[in-house]
This record gives structure tokens, C-alpha cells and sequence, in this order.
DNA sequence: CGGGTTTGACCCGCGC
DNA sequence: GCGCGGGTCAAACCCG
């Protein structure tokens, strides 16, 4: 069962990250559950070209995918609310979310998306640096905390695995990165130039 | 020695 | 106000 909270929460589900973004290292690593294959249309480049990108949403009971303009799909889908005025909060210091917090709860935006893999931690093209694990409740595994190692970056992503199904990982990722991912240095212009989508 | 991980303590929001 | 639970901190530890 998933986490009721989890669903209502998060009402999104599951932001896929372009193929060629994802590394593969294991065999048996795949995004998105088998029996809920990717579109053979859907090939993640295409939309990258379009400036536009699959959006696959989970409703109660049903995987399905949305295209269409990333901060659209994010702000209706994910953020759940006409986001104009939240746009304004997007990144701003810890100070001034503490500011911003007694006169309205204002969330990052955040996404998750769940992949069959042995490894807890998918490479991304990000620098992450573990900060926290705990035991949440009713669940056999652990949820890991992660930062990004960038000090001007905040974002922050979390790592669990399904009880139900273990071999399922759930990464909820929060915030958006303010650089592009450092996977090595020679080609961080091309990488920059591909993953700029990452708003 | 520098950077990452571990882990218990602490913080804070929320429901009762 | 209090207790619970999720999220974060930070000292200790580990490792290349």
C-alpha cells in the first residue's frame, strides 16, 4: 500500500528524467514500473527539443502521462494551486522562508518518481551528500536525506523504498537546482545546455 | 586531511 | 500544553 499521505500530498507523481540523463548501472534498473512501460512515443530527447517533457502523473490507481509545459504541469499538478505568488518564493534563503512561514506555509516545489533499481542513490548528474536517515512510521526501511553538495543549492531529495515492494524506490526530489549538474567537468556545457529544463 | 556517512539529539508542526 | 512523528543538525566516525 502506498502512503496515503504520500498520494494526497505529492498528487504528481512521477517526473522521469531524460534517458539519456539517467545512468544505468544496473541491469535490472528500470524507470517506472514494467507494467507501466513508457509510451513508445514518448521518447524523453523529442520533448527535451520541444522544450516541453513527459510528465507521467499517478492517480489513485492508474499511471498516466501528461506533456505539455513543465512550469504549468508543476504548478497545476504538483503545487496543486495557481502559483503565480509562490513563484516569488522559489529559492529564497532560509531566513526569509522562516520569514515567510508564519504568514503562509509555502512548500518547494517538489516531484517524485519511483524506479525498479538494486541502488537506493540513482545517478542524476548531481552532487548529493547524505544528511539524515530515519525510520518512518509503519515502514520496515529507512528514508535517506539527501542534500546537494552545491552550498549555493538548496535542493534537497529524499530516498525511500515501497514496503510493498522493496525493490521499488521512491525519490522525492525538493526545490530546483541553481546550476547545472556537475557529472565532470569537460562537458558541463553540453550537459548545461541538455538539462536546462531543470527550470 | 578533506569530504562523505552515521546516528542520537534536537526542532517544530500538528492533532488531540 | 503535550506527545508524536517527520525533518534537520552536528559530532563522531570512516575512508581514500
Amino acid at each position: 500500500m502506498l502512503n496515503q499521505g504520500f498520494l494526497e500530498d505529492q498528487q504528481m507523481a512521477f517526473f522521469p528524467f531524460p534517458a539519456n540523463m539517467i545512468s544505468l548501472p544496473h541491469q535490472n534498473q528500470k524507470t517506472l514500473s514494467p507494467s507501466h512501460p513508457l509510451p513508445q512515443h514518448s521518447k524523453p530527447e523529442q520533448h527535451l527539443a520541444n522544450s516541453h517533457f513527459g510528465l507521467p502523473l499517478q492517480s489513485s490507481n492508474a499511471n498516466y502521462w501528461a506533456w505539455g509545459d513543465v512550469g504549468e504541469i508543476i504548478s497545476n499538478k504538483i503545487l496543486g494551486m495557481s502559483s503565480r505568488d509562490d513563484h516569488h518564493h522559489l529559492g529564497v534563503s532560509g531566513m526569509k522562508m522562516k520569514k515567510l512561514k508564519s504568514r503562509r506555509k509555502v512548500r518547494e516545489p517538489r516531484f517524485c518518481f519511483k524506479t525498479m533499481s538494486d541502488v537506493d542513490v540513482l545517478d542524476d548528474g548531481y552532487k548529493w551528500r547524505k544528511y539524515g536517515q530515519k525510520v518512518v512510521k509503519n515502514t520496515q526501511h529507512p528514508r535517506s536525506y539527501y542534500r546537494c553538495t552545491q552550498d549555493t543549492c538548496r535542493v534537497k531529495k529524499r530516498v525511500e523504498r515501497l514496503a510493498e515492494d522493496p525493490r521499488m524506490v521512491i525519490t522525492t526530489y525538493e526545490g530546483r537546482h541553481a546550476h547545472s549538474p556537475s557529472l565532470n567537468e569537460e562537458d558541463s556545457e553540453a550537459n548545461s545546455a541538455k538539462l536546462n529544463f531543470w527550470f
